[in-house]
DNA sequence: ACACAACTGAAAACGGTTTTCACTTTCAGA
DNA sequence: TCTGAAAGTGAAAACCGTTTTCAGTTGTGT
């Protein structure tokens, strides 16, 4: 999901900070996660690349991370930290309620909800958080009916 | 915001349950609050009523109260955890990033990115989060441009 | 009055996050 | 190359909000 560690790198060094090992497989972690990840989450995955990464440092480059731009905090549905590549605002994630896969949509009429939300609430709106959950085909096939509603819909 | 003690007890009679003391000092805390509060914020304009109410009790409280429908659990700007009042049904919340005030909009067009998002995935789509932010007009008012995004639409 | 279920608060347990601390790595300058 | 300073790190402890446990209270129906 698309974030340039040599410009990342280049933003820290501006900082004179470092783009290190840890905190590239951090980077990585959360770049290919397909929904937004908690920092357990995050710490899980980045330790298949770098097994001696500490919970600590996790959670202090997702701060830093943020800090710069580079990610994005946002309010999971479940865990309230959560954070998702700061490239990636505008596409949008079903799970799969059943076996967890993910699914990605790009946006299409966010726009007319926001506008609604603006003119009942007089609010300047500049970020929404959608994410979509439901039953996969894979997963709908398996437990029988499901497909009917997925076909319906427009 | 209106949050109606008689038609709260019924509800919770209709399952056996009770609109203790302590109940009720809860629901008006989060009733007469002009934002999302947190549990603790609760607890402490509860207890202006109900001295001896106790922290467990407000999370049980609010727990059960959302559970029927009379409070709505939102992610507030700070704490992950925060309730308002429940307004006429269905809708999401708009969370001021500067003054954490929630507003709420009725769902709108929420069909009809669901139904665009089942025709791209072929998921059958069940559930969804919504969560907006941004400035609220006082806050967008205050720090000086802003209002034209908000109240160009009306 | 009695029995039973709802309800309560204090304290303990729990779990995620932050802080502390001793140590390592990196880099600039002598 | 050596040296010193600052960035960076992981483990363990501390912290803090939330949940669970438990013994006791309150309210309701009989």
């Amino acid at each position: 999901m698309a974030l340039d560690a040599d410009e990342i790198a280049g933003t820290l060094a501006a900082r004179g900070l470092r783009l290190t090992r840890q905190r590239h497989a951090v980077l990585d972690a959360v770049a290919e996660a397909s929904s937004s990840v908690s920092p357990v989450q995050v710490f899980d995955a980045a330790r298949e690349r770098c097994p001696e990464l500490g919970l600590t440092t996790v959670y202090r480059t997702l701060e830093l991370l943020s800090e710069i731009g580079a990610l994005r905090r946002v309010h999971g549905p479940d865990h309230c930290e959560a954070f998702m590549p700061a490239g990636a605002a505008h596409g949008h994630t079903v799970v799969c309620s059943a076996c967890g896969r993910v699914a990605e949509f790009t946006e299409c009429d966010m726009g007319a909800v926001v506008d609604a939300a603006v003119l009942q609430t007089g609010y300047r709106i500049t970020e929404h958080f959608l994410q979509l959950s439901g039953e996969c085909p894979t997963c709908g096939a398996r437990t029988g009916q499901a497909r009917g509603a997925a076909g319906g819909g427009a």
